[in-house]
DNA sequence: GTCTATAACGAGATAGAC
DNA sequence: GTCTATCTCGTTATAGAC
């Protein structure tokens, strides 16, 4: 098979990505920790070490449809990281757990930098820039349906397994953030052991 | 008595605010709603009937000193908010559920723009304006010993206030983000609910 | 204290050669 | 697909008259 730009990815091997991929992957780094409108293009190009006629030519929205681009990224490693989380454990209100406390490792190892991907993206372009804020509701929404089928799978009935998995995510990016700016991991952990409390209530 | 800018407040009708504190609130609200990077020192002059020079006559050290006291007004802002959520009722549980429904009130009727008035700029400014980032904490630390006066004196141990007072700003400001998202108030009136059974359960 | 003008720089975006 | 040069506009900040 071939790829648009020519790479073949037939092999094993994980390919050296191409120049696309790495302008997403470097804006979806750079949201994260600057926010939109803390990031220029020409950052984005330099970090992605691309040149700024190739920005404009696999995006040619400019920097909106980066961005969006970068969120749907940011949603699919933060789904990642969940999974991860929730399937280290089987019990639900244990998976929770240590899922807080998986968020809270990431965050320590980068120095407090790397909290959710999207958040910061999120809250500069409410109201403002629609293509942005429908990929960030739509990541909201893929990683609720990821804690909500854990519950579920887990026996919880439907309707409080929907509420709960909404309480869940909004209560580990709460806590994220007053991680980052406490730079320390109790907040995650707090949280982490409290909705394990709450989870357990529902079983 | 007299303030520095020569205006009375001896008199009981609140006088019409003077530029420093015009420009601080129009600050305020901007933050609020664009976050530190999307917002411009001269759309803050304008939007507070101020001129450039007023705004460095005020504030010598420019976008990150103004920046720094709007964070510090957010936060009493935001603490009046608490205080009147959490004083509305006796209950601590029913109390703080009746908080989250406050905060869905005022942020609908901002047409979901007015969240949490620090949370954005203190994303875009960890890791990189130490000034801001220490207000930021400042204002998580006082919303938290609100609410854990309000669950230390409704009878809860000390621990166990401390802890979930954590908890409770944390969950409020994720559903807050996710009710802007979403343009709802249904995660923050979720939220206070499970905030309200968390809390009994330790009662 | 308030105002205007402007300096110095970086932003997003485009054109066109290769 | 990639690269460089450039256009236009907006940014923070300063200078100096009033």
């Amino acid at each position: 098979m071939k790829t648009t730009t020519g790479q073949d990815d037939s092999t094993a091997t994980a390919a050296a990505p191409g120049t696309r991929e790495r302008l997403v992957r470097a804006t979806s780094r750079l949201l994260q920790r600057q926010g939109y409108e803390g990031t220029g293009i020409k950052q984005i190009a330099r970090e992605a070490e691309a040149t700024l006629g190739s920005v404009y030519h696999f995006f040619p929205g400019g920097k909106q449809e980066l961005a969006a681009e970068a969120i749907r990224h940011g949603d699919q490693e933060f789904a990642d990281l969940l999974r991860q989380g929730l399937g280290s454990v089987q019990d639900p209100a244990e998976a929770v757990a240590a899922t807080g406390r998986l968020l809270g490792h990431h965050l320590r190892e980068s120095d407090w930098l790397d909290g959710c991907p999207i958040t910061a993206t999120a809250l500069e372009t409410i109201g403002r820039t629609p293509d942005i804020q429908q990929a960030v509701a739509e990541a909201f929404e893929n990683w609720r349906g990821i804690v909500q089928g854990k519950l579920r799978d887990s026996g919880l009935a439907e309707q409080d397994a929907h509420e709960l998995a909404w309480t869940v995510i909004n209560t580990l990016e709460g806590a994220e953030l007053a991680a980052q700016v406490s730079r320390s991991e109790q907040p995650l952990e707090v949280a982490g052991r409290h909705l394990s409390r709450l989870i357990a209530s529902y079983c």
